[in-house]
Order: C-alpha cells, then structure tokens, then sequence
DNA sequence: GACTTTGTCAAACAGTTGCTTGATTAAGTT
DNA sequence: AACTTAATCAAGCAACTGTTTGACAAAGTC
C-alpha cells in the first residue's frame, strides 16, 4: 500500500489546513458579495468558489451574516495600512481613484452597504472606517486654514463628494456607457477617469505646491 | 338584500379597475425595487403594498422581469418632462442635487442598477436615459469652448462626477453618516450638501454670469 | 337571458435558500 | 494502541421564492 505521508510538520501539503481554508472561504466571500451585495450573495456560490464544502462555512463563521461580518472586517483591516501619508493631496486622490478602478472589489462592497443602508446605528463597520478618512478631513481642514482652499467650502462635504465622484465608474457604469460612450472598465478609459477626479480637485483651488 | 350597485359609467367606484390596480401595482414596485433593488425585491412584498392578490403581477406585467422593465420605463418617462433648460449650470446641479436628495427613489434605483450592471450591452434602459443626459454634456462643452470652463476637463466625465457627488448622500449615507457626524437624510443636511455641491461646480470655473 | 371576456383571488407547485444533522477521517495526546 | 479533538463532507430540512393553476364573479356582447 502507498506508504501514508507521516504528518511531518510542514503545513503545506494541503489536507486539513484550516488557517487556509479559512483564508480561502473569505476569498471567496469578498469576491461574491462585492459582486452581488449581501442578499445576492449565495453561500451555496462562496463554498463552490472556495472549492470547499458548504457547510464548513458555518463551521468557521457564524453563518451569512458572520461571514459577511468577518470579510468586512479583514477588508478594513487590510485597507488600513495602505494610505501613504503625507502625499500632495490631488495626486492623494488620483492614486485614490486609480486603486479604486482597478481594484473595484472594496468600492462595491461599499456601494451596496450604502445602499443597504437604513439609518444612524453604531454600526462598528461604519465608525471604524471613518477613522481613517476623519485624517484626510483634517488634512483638507489644515489646507482650507492656510487659504489654499475656498472657504465656503466643508472639508468633509468635499472628501465625500470626491469619493463618490472617483468611484463613479463602479457605482454608475451604464451611465458611463451611455455618457462616455466607452466601456467603463477598460484600463484607458479607467486612467483617463482618474486623471480627471484629480484634475477637478487641482481645479477647485489647490495645486500640488 | 342590498341593491347591488347597477354599474353606472362611473369607474371611480373602487372595484374592477384595472387602470387603478395598475398603478397602484407599478407604484409599490417603485418603492420596493428601489428600496431593496431587483434581487433583494419580493413580488409578495409589492403585492402587499399595493393591497392587491399577488397574481395579478404576474396577470398585468410579464413576471418580476417585466414588472423591472415597466417600472423603469414609467420612472424614465417621468424624468423626461423634468429638465427646465435655460437654467445656468451650476443653479442646474444645485436643483439636481435637491431633487435628488429629497426623492432618493430614482437615484436609488439608478445605483442599483449600476451595481448589478455586468458589462456593455444595448440596453434600451441605458440608453435611453444617456440620451437626455446627452443634452447636458453639449452644454458643458459650450461652456468650455466659451472658455468659462477649463479645458483640460472632459465634459462628460464631468458630467457624470458631478452626478455621482450629488447623489452621495444617497449612494454613500453611511460614509456621510461617519465622516460629517449627521443623519445623512436630515432636510438641514440636504440642503446643505446640495449648496456643497453646486459650490463645487462653481470652483470649477463657472459662475453664473 | 345566455355566453364570452376580463379582473381578481386563494391555493398550491417546483425550485432555491441558508442551515442543521450525522457520519467519516485526519491529527494530536496519553 | 486507545482515545479525544478538529476538520471535512454528503444529505436533507424547513422556510421562502417567483410562478402557475383553477375557480369565480363582474362587465360587456348578442
């Protein structure tokens, strides 16, 4: 008979890795909600994706609901360490839409919790996320006091407008298609879009000084 | 017994009217459609709003796909006697953002719409609303080519950026909700994000000389 | 008045959904 | 080797989905 691998300690040699089965059922959970939203989602479509059994996502998270729970939270941790401070903020922005177009998974997961949306609750995932962006009202708050922005402007009014205006071609692509006449997605037209959300942030009163 | 009502040519009289059912139909649909978006929708739930058997979906409309399309259908119709030409632009977006703040329904069903887009396709949907927004691209370009916008913007993404920050307070509410520290959808805020963003067209370049 | 058409309903049907159960096998412990 | 725990699976269940069926009464037609 073949003689049974003895589970020497290397990990790798894929039967019974939790710590990667783990990471595969939330691959996949960030894949299918981002594509569609919580109540599109079927978990029957995650397990097949992550090529696992259905159940184990029971078994590891606490159902749909801790699932979506767990991908929003290793999402936001992830995004945490990737904001680059210090950076001129129009370029800030275009780096922003560029990550964002090319990237579409986290601003459609964003989309659609926006949508799902139904009114103030101290949601964690809501608090949390506006840590990080409270920093860059702060910035754009310092750079309206040293008069290199309008001042009848509100910092936070414009972050969000900003965010909205570089995620359009997620959140509204067939308007994109109808309007621009180009395929929404296609990495010219993304560059193009990019450049443009920072050039209308250049143009609202603050070059790169 | 009682005399039954010897039907006289009154069809106001609430009962086999279908003109009144179909409405009542199409207007649930609105809500619901736009309140959870075509997957999240239930036929049971419109049929329970409107206060009709839920059959009669299927007897007036072909089936939750065809109730979508007479939904948007009617919704687009109603757009199209909206637009006052003749209004300089930055008052335009002003209005814009009110209207679509204050009545989310259309702009709701526009986002989720967006999300479940899948890739470039002749949908009448799109194009037909494209078509309307095409007049306002032709204006911004006038503007441009009068030199009271900067050149280097292209109108149409412009167009659409400016759309997409007008709707933020929809598409966004929880971001809004963290970033601002107010009830997204309170009348004070609305107005004053709408007066944000119209205060953003005009930093453009444009006042409305 | 008899007959057809139209508007409406209650009930049920076939297909999915997320989740639970019970069993099986690998890994760890003694 | 014996035993416990952890990881995995296949099958099935109750609830819910959009749609269909079959009935029936109001309105229209002759």
């Amino acid at each position: 008979m073949p003689p049974k691998p003895r589970r020497s300690p290397k990990p790798h040699e894929r039967q019974r890795d939790p710590e990667r089965t783990r990471k595969l059922i939330l691959d996949a959970a960030a894949a299918e909600f981002s594509a569609h939203g919580y109540v599109g989602a079927r978990i029957r479509a995650i397990a097949a994706r992550a090529g696992v059994n259905q159940q184990l996502v029971s078994y590891y998270f606490d159902g749909k609901e801790g699932l979506y729970q767990a991908m929003s939270e290793r999402w936001r941790e992830r995004q945490r360490d990737l904001v680059p401070p210090g950076t001129p903020f129009p370029e800030q922005v275009r780096r922003y839409a560029l990550e964002a177009l090319r990237d579409p998974e986290g601003p459609r997961l964003m989309a659609w919790s926006g949508l799902e949306y139904t009114g103030p609750t101290g949601d964690p995932d809501h608090t949390a996320r506006s840590q990080q962006l409270a920093d860059s009202v702060d910035e754009l708050r310092a750079l309206q006091e040293s008069g290199r922005l309008p001042a009848d402007l509100d910092p936070a009014c414009l972050l969000v407008m900003l965010m909205a205006a570089a995620m359009a071609p997620t959140t509204l692509p067939h308007v994109i298609e109808g309007v621009c006449g180009t395929d929404p997605r296609s990495p010219e037209f993304i560059e193009h879009f990019a450049d443009q959300v920072a050039l209308l942030a250049r143009h609202i009163g603050l070059d790169p000084t």
